[in-house]
DNA sequence: GATTCCACTGCCAGGCCGGGCAGAATCTAA
DNA sequence: TTAGATTCTGCCCGGCCTGGCAGTGGAATC
């Protein structure tokens, strides 16, 4: 059975090219093609494809917020966002967006079909320059403890509870301790973290990722 | 000039394999052969290859402690993952460590050679399951804001400060306001938040990533 | 013109919180 | 066995914080 797979792609010369390369594949059927994000929405439930090739300059709604409607309406689908741009910031988008892939413009027709296919089956194709790209996002956004604070396991539980907002009574509670203890655990993490206040540490633990992730 | 390349591969097989490929090519220099982590990391100043092949599952100090001391002594080597493991948590923790590549065995020879080419361009070779894997990976540690809760400029301002870690008092002075308008603004954000702590109100914007990126 | 939303200022009461101080039990490593 | 780290309990005080209540003014919408 061929992957059913739409075009989203404003360039009539693009669109043509990339519809000409699948039909010539008989491991994939095009069953649309469309010039702009709302054409395509339109008939998205009627036509239900498997993969959706997605330009990100469309005119009108771009191709970022189209595949956020499309992973939201019919989540199955599989969009690959075929872009000139690999900037952070539509990189980003796309990704949160809910794209399974991003490949950069030019496409060679073998590796559009390969892309298809891999990502009907789950895997993502994704440029080398983008995949450097998304690490790098990766790693702004998820940078690892760097200093240690040499929190004890006991202050790490505490420390926990307190980013769930929880209070001194709750965690004493929680902790089967008493709130005195509670208190002196929150005034050794205060000293470790320099910090003042309840919302200080919160903010440092959270930014810092200093809790074990769960 | 040839990329000067380094193999660390525990089994023998494998590394004998890789070396041969390698040494096929024009464009490859194999400038070292190693079995274990700490006989590289003893050369690794002497040796300063452009790209590692770094196995994961070796003997010793794994794959991805080496990586990270790798990256902390000689930042411009580029390590390349190859492992058997697709795992979550060993993607994590290669990507945190500074891999910039990953791709599971078993691997072609072509497609070795494409990636060390695209390590050294600067660009990240990755298979496509593990790209998939590190998608899903940014999508569950970057969840966008899913509930809107309505804050207005001013309110965010003021949520953007206390997950500074100010006060009232050094809020009121930032902003030029009265300390009692913070207060004002904080009941708001509060009420829509559902929150009645300034702890709990910095959890909930930093887990929910309610402030715009900076 | 009325309504609504936002930003802004103000007071009060009660409770929560942070820092200083004191003491004790357990466990581990020197 | 002594020293240190960790965990635990306890009290006091001053100050900060939260929630309830009251009111002004500007801007946009209707």
């Amino acid at each position: 059975m061929p992957i059913t797979v739409a075009i989203v792609e404003d360039n009539p010369n693009l669109r043509l090219g990339a519809s000409y390369i699948l039909r010539a594949s008989p491991d994939c059927k095009v069953v649309g093609e469309y010039e702009s994000a709302e054409d395509f929405l339109d008939e998205l439930e009627a036509v239900n494809p498997d993969v959706v090739l997605m330009d990100i300059g469309l005119p009108g709604m771009s191709g970022i917020a189209a595949t956020a409607q499309i992973k939201n309406r019919s989540p199955r689908a599989q969009v690959i966002m075929l872009s000139v741009f690999d900037d952070d910031e539509n990189v980003f988008q796309a990704i949160c967006a809910g794209a399974c892939g991003y490949i950069t413009k030019p496409v060679m027709p073998e590796q559009l079909l390969e892309a298809i296919e891999q990502a009907h089956q789950g895997a993502s194709p994704m440029s080398p320059n983008i995949a450097r790209k998304v690490l790098e996002l990766f790693k702004k956004h998820m940078p690892p403890p760097q200093v240690d604070y040499n929190l004890s396991e006991r202050e790490l539980e505490v420390l926990d509870l307190l980013t769930q907002g929880a209070d001194h009574k709750q965690i004493a509670e929680k902790l089967f301790l008493s709130p005195f203890t509670v208190r002196a655990h929150l005034r050794k993490i205060y000293d470790k973290l320099h910090v003042h206040s309840k919302s200080q540490a919160v903010a440092k633990a959270l930014k810092e990722r200093l809790l074990p992730r769960k």
